[in-house]
DNA sequence: TTGTATGCGTTATCAA
DNA sequence: TTGATAACGCATACAA
């Protein structure tokens, strides 16, 4: 188990570290025979050059990585795809760190920067209200993917995403054109100030546009610990319909909870969409293919996913400075969405 | 830009580089005061250690890696996460790689273990039909996660996994103890060789011991290039469908595959459970969620990859022999599934 | 209890 | 075209 390093190929070949060192690194400077020759001592020898020892020197170790937060987001999984063919195209290497539900990944992002001396990171996902200064701290370019710029005070962040704020606005205006009055939210956390506070600012917009009071006792918050997973969504949902609160729709701001929430109904006796609308929110595959299919605000995630790339590269290479570009996400009317005056 | 190491903060604090090592890594001998001023100086300073320095001298890049194929496949995010857990409470770090559903993994471990010098493998995912001059490159332990083991003449490999065969049995069976007698199957590719045969000869097996004779017009198998995704299982149905073939009920050899039989089926105006029957396999928390839920084959994912991550240390520290180890797995009787007599 | 000096395996710089 | 050698940032044996 005794590590060969590069010194042992090169007493083997008789020369010196340097020369093994440019063998392996397809430098010009040295005879194609020597070259050779050392390439194969190296195979025979089943040498592995140490990564952190290459990594310690050398600055330009072509990568960049994706950090994840919440992989149970099923959103992602597509993104990532997408993202890493672009990587792969322009010669990098490109590392996935998923990151805890509840750490930090910021601190995440800093660590591993310096470990790995990564080129640029992408964030996908995470609630992204972080300080100014903490921002300042990642010491390379760096891509905000799926959520909006949120450049408190500082200068801007690059971003790429929808605006969920219009958008948000769009599924409640539409739930309101159906005749819903009351329409329940199923939301993030209550000091939420990402996505989740946009979605529901707008949900509250759109209701005052429409002419419908505000009701507090038709917003549900998921707690600090929920993830955007089914079991959050049924969950909620359970404790929604045990306040016997009265409403026709539900919005929930992710098909993930919305999914949830369509079995909690279900389990109550309700159906979807007849006694109760639901929607969601991204657009992914098993909203698809639930039944019923359930109406939601589809994310572009191939163009979210290509742009995310295509601007960590610009930065990269200077050519651009950091701005948020914004996508127009896509109503889809689906069956779990009713006009009320039918449904009654 | 500039990266802060471990001399600036000496520096910083007055002290030599050793006592601020000390100070970062618990050392007894170190006096309690000037740990904890340091320790406020790092946290000032925002200095993070250098990774890759640390792990040259330490000289143990303390790693592993999951190779993960097809990860639309729900089913292993759990997994990812709890192999992850146990990975760290070693004190190992951990990366995942995504492998091309067409890619070798093999090739792909190879060369990873070569790039970053890790200490072991876990393969999630693919069909594992390799082999054995091939798996014998790999040249640290590793552990085939949720696949039985394919120990090809050479000695075994290391596994962990469910009995595909067994548990797929008592799919069929317990469909065949409902009264079904003409039972449709989407399985895997018509060459896989791997768990997607194993589940379609049990089910070949149960029959007869049903007494119902095997008949292929009900055996869809899904292309070289179908993944395990709600689309595969739209799609394959969509065609059985066309076929006009008579049956009763489906048995879908992956949870997604079932998901997208019963919008298919659906679609063409057929109820599940009434018209249908439908089951799954895996367990994944869609088919709980979905409408009507999956009767399925759960597989103890947690631990299946408690376990693996356990072998793969146990393998590392040459404590065990590679052996397979298989877990039971549960049936799940859900809404899906429906006894043919009140059926009709 | 603390500081100094050495080496981990590599790449890059320089001189040969 | 090559080889010796100096970093890279850290941990640690050893000296103080």
């Amino acid at each position: 188990m005794e590590q060969v390093t590069i010194r042992d190929i090169a007493r083997k070949c008789k020369v010196g570290v340097s020369t093994v060192s440019r063998a392996m690194n397809n430098h010009p400077d040295i005879n194609p025979e020597t070259k050779e020759m050392i390439l194969k001592v190296i195979a025979e020898s089943n040498y592995v050059p140490n990564n952190s020892a290459r990594n310690l020197k050398r600055s330009n170790a072509k990568a960049i990585a994706i950090l994840v937060k919440g992989m149970d987001n099923m959103f992602f999984n597509n993104m990532i795809s997408v993202i890493e063919e672009v990587v792969r195209k322009k010669k990098y290497s490109c590392i996935i760190e998923r990151v805890e539900e509840k750490a930090n990944e910021v601190d995440s992002a800093i660590e591993i920067v310096k470990e790995k001396r990564l080129r640029g990171i992408i964030f996908l996902g995470g609630n992204f209200t972080h300080p100014h200064e903490k921002m300042a701290q990642i010491p390379v370019p760096y891509v905000i993917s799926t959520i909006g710029a949120v450049s408190d005070g500082g200068k801007p962040c690059a971003s790429v995403s929808v605006d969920d704020y219009r958008e948000s606005y769009k599924m409640v205006d539409y739930l309101c054109g159906l005749g819903h009055r009351r329409i329940a939210i199923i939301t993030a956390c209550e000091d939420d100030i990402s996505i989740g506070r946009l979605r529901l600012n707008a949900y509250r917009q759109a209701l005052l546009d429409h002419g419908i009071p505000y009701d507090p006792d038709l917003v549900f918050h998921m707690t600090k610990d929920d993830t955007y997973s089914f079991a959050t969504g049924y969950k909620v949902t359970k404790e929604i319909l045990e306040k016997k609160t009265e409403f026709s729709a539900l919005y929930a701001t992710a098909d993930t909870l919305a999914i949830g929430a369509c079995r909690a109904l279900k389990e109550a006796g309700l159906t979807v969409p007849d006694d109760i609308s639901v929607a969601g929110f991204d657009g992914i595959d098993a909203g698809e293919y639930y039944i019923p299919s359930i109406t939601t605000i589809r994310q572009p995630v191939e163009q979210l996913a290509a742009e995310t790339a295509k601007m960590l590269f610009s930065l990269i290479s200077g050519k651009e400075e950091p701005c948020s570009k914004v996508y127009d996400g896509e109503l889809v009317v689906r069956e779990s969405t009713k006009s009320r005056i039918a449904q009654q």
